[in-house]
DNA sequence: CGGGTTTGACCCGCGC
DNA sequence: GCGCGGGTCAAACCCG
């Protein structure tokens, strides 16, 4: 599983959680990264739809504990949504409570209850990263493993993951191998963390086995043996939500905030990419160097 | 012993 | 209404 979390850490840290640079100098917003470029001329051509409302994220001595607190925000989701989105939330809350009682309720948990959401998948709000199968990186989530269902047509099999940092966290992920490209992994997240990223997720009860990085030569054979697990360097993200796409977006330094009607994802990246919305849903593709920069930090940094 | 993964069974959304 | 297939549950097992 190490190599699994591994690369689905990757993916999350790629596509939801802001990286810290090493070397600020390499940093340049808007001639070195395209992204940056794209958004801002999206910005400054009158794109109204993209909200440039962020305060002042990034600056280029910024830590992680900083970055965390910036984001913090975001996770936490202290705005107000919009009324549709709040319905949402309280639906999937509610949902939630029946699914998870409270520690305090005498009440058994009555097993194969109608707990599974009522709602239409197809109104689930969703982030797809589509992700090499090579690379590596982490990210700052804990995920738990609670299931595996081979996809009718597809060889590859797709492991259904949870947030196991909160336990009343509904972040999901799933992740499967590209049918057309089986070097790609093709990750999705529905819900959302209800809680801050873990600082210290040494600290954390429930973590995974391999919080950090693994090379893929020492992971452990039970990650190896995982077919829908990899080490994964981030390549592309598609976000899917409801039609009308509340799209706010930050263009400083290098960093990328994208809500989806309150599906934060942070995109880090010193590198090139550019923003597309080919068939209505937004993407974003990148070419991701800041790996070795994220390895080197996560080794140095020891796990915490 | 606590927390993770594995895996078969079950439930239900959705297409026909 | 029916059946397929995806998503989840939970017991068993593994690992540090």
């Amino acid at each position: 599983m190490d190599v699994e979390d591994w690369d689905l850490q990757a993916v999350v840290k790629s596509c939801c959680f802001p990286e810290p640079l090493a070397d600020a100098s390499m940093r340049d917003p808007f001639s070195s990264f395209p992204m940056s470029s794209v958004l801002k001329e999206k910005c400054l051509d009158g794109d109204e739809d993209l909200l440039i409302s962020f305060p002042d994220l990034m600056t280029a001595n910024t830590t992680l504990q900083e970055l965390e607190d910036l984001c913090k925000p975001f996770f936490l989701k202290p705005q107000q949504p919009p009324p549709k989105q709040q319905q949402q939330q309280q639906q999937q809350q509610q949902q939630e409570k029946k699914r998870i009682p409270s520690s305090s309720s005498p009440l058994p948990v009555a097993p194969r209850q109608p707990s599974r959401s009522k709602r239409r998948k197809n109104q689930l709000k969703r982030v797809v990263c589509h992700v090499p199968a090579e690379g590596n990186s982490s990210d700052l989530w804990a995920w738990r493993k609670y299931g595996q269902k081979p996809i009718k047509g597809s060889p590859y099999p797709r492991g259904y993951y949870r947030c196991s940092s909160s336990k009343g966290c509904l972040a999901r992920k799933q992740v499967e191998r590209s049918q057309t490209d089986p070097s790609t992994l093709i990750i999705t997240y529905t819900a959302e963390h209800n809680h801050p990223v873990p600082t210290h997720r040494n600290s954390l009860a429930g973590t995974t086995r391999n919080k950090f990085p693994t090379p893929p030569a020492i992971a452990t054979q039970r990650a190896s043996t995982d077919p829908a697990l990899s080490p994964t360097t981030p390549l592309k993200a598609t976000v899917e939500g409801d039609e009308e796409e509340d799209i706010s977006m930050v263009d400083e330094a290098d960093v990328l905030f994208m809500d989806f009607q309150g599906l934060e994802t942070t995109v880090s990246d010193s590198t090139s990419g550019f923003f597309s919305a080919d068939g209505g849903l937004p993407e974003f593709f990148m070419t991701p160097s800041w790996m070795s920069i994220n390895s080197a930090a996560a080794a140095a940094g020891g796990g915490g």
